[in-house]
DNA sequence: TAAATAGTGTCTATTAGACAATATTAG
DNA sequence: CTAATATTGTCTAATAGACACTATTTA
């Protein structure tokens, strides 16, 4: 049976509010979203249902805490689906965020696991056009934000930077290019030391200046304050 | 009192899922936005309550039609306000929606006004962190899509648009240099014909590509699609 | 030594900002 | 003619992309 709900007023009032995140890292060089296997055999997003006295991003951080374990990680609104049928059980708005975690994150949950984020499989719900709508926002805002603070170690070296920011844009970068434009953001500094790991020069490590959410330079045509 | 909602399966539900929209134009070389007077005395921006069976999308419009009369305007979605006391008649969520109408859009409804966008006049509600989040949205995408179709007429002068984008970029663009960046983004074609007003060289007239929302040739620092 | 990875330097094309100079109208 | 607006052209600075070359490590 579908969900409903009236309201004192004797309207009808959504059943429900969902909230769900696009939990995404990169691997191995490849962007991965972390989705959980239904019992019905299909695959979703996390997600949860706003409790009233709850802000939509507080059910998205609990989730992300029943599913990962992380609990302070960059946290983003997305959009809100909510076509009135787009959830089988009734009128369910569903209000999507963005989450960035590192790639040591292990799935608590045992029916959550990690995806290729461009993959072709299907997703429960409207979950793909949210996954898509995530991907495109991301691609975005990569270079006019520091987004890849919540995938990257506190220090880390320009290769890895680098990954990252392939992974995400879907595309390859010049390595020196990519070095002079990513300090030239303003965003990181030199921590000092460096890094050896097998042959090759060390490699200098560099942390962001902000651990939290922040615009960069960004664009010339620029907006005065 | 304030409104409850429960649902069938016996937990509280949203009393309501409401849609309020920032209508935005340039007038006299000002960004304005709509607002309505309150029974009150206060003012917020128009919305409305999200019927069963309609998307947030069509109350949207639906307003903006008692509104302004208009139809056909650029709608987007901005973000969704959920505050669990945002609203004191209950837990009503809001979706926030940006629209952008031509300048001799009158009011229909007789307690809308056009208010200075960028004022400090106070807003019912969160309504003034909605509108605030939708001036920041407006700037960030001013260059990189065709956003000012929805204010410009059908065919346009390149003061005409210089007029718009100075109204929401907040600053004042070089004529020449204007002309020349709008030009390359590929988004406006010459008409071929002249407007004269007044004295002065008349000027060529424009019009854009597409009339639906599109971006534009944007960042030089591309994602592969 | 060779192989591998990191980093510097440089050249060119594009874009942005400023502004001089010219063009075309009304009055 | 003068005032006003539109438009063309040019100069410079910043940014982006490509790539040659040097530096430092492991094996």
């Amino acid at each position: 049976m579908a969900w409903t709900a009236t309201n004192s007023e004797g309207y009808e009032a959504p059943a429900a509010l969902a909230a769900d995140v696009v939990v995404l890292t990169v691997r191995d060089a490849r962007l991965e979203a972390l989705t959980i296997d239904r019992e019905d055999g299909t695959r979703a997003l996390p997600g949860g249902f706003v409790q009233r006295h709850e802000s939509p991003e507080q059910t998205a951080r609990r989730v992300l805490g029943d599913k990962t374990g992380l609990d302070a990680v960059y946290l983003e609104q997305l959009a809100t689906f909510a076509a009135p049928t787009r959830d089988p059980r009734g009128w369910i708005p569903s209000i999507a965020y963005i989450s960035l975690v590192p790639p040591a994150t292990q799935p608590s949950d045992p029916n959550a696991r990690w995806t290729s984020a461009r993959g072709r499989h299907p997703l429960a719900f409207d979950h793909r056009a949210i996954l898509r709508h995530a991907l495109d926002r991301l691609e975005g805002k990569l270079w006019w934000s520091n987004v890849a603070v919540g995938i990257l170690p506190r220090t880390f070296t320009l290769s890895q930077a680098r990954e990252v920011y392939e992974a995400i844009a879907n595309t390859t970068y010049d390595p020196p290019t990519f070095a002079r434009d990513l300090r030239t953001t303003g965003l990181i500094t030199p921590t000092g030391s460096k890094r050896t790991a097998g042959p090759g020069r060390p490699a200098s490590l560099y942390r962001f200046h902000a651990k939290k959410p922040q615009w960069g330079a960004g664009h010339r045509k620029r907006i005065t304050g």
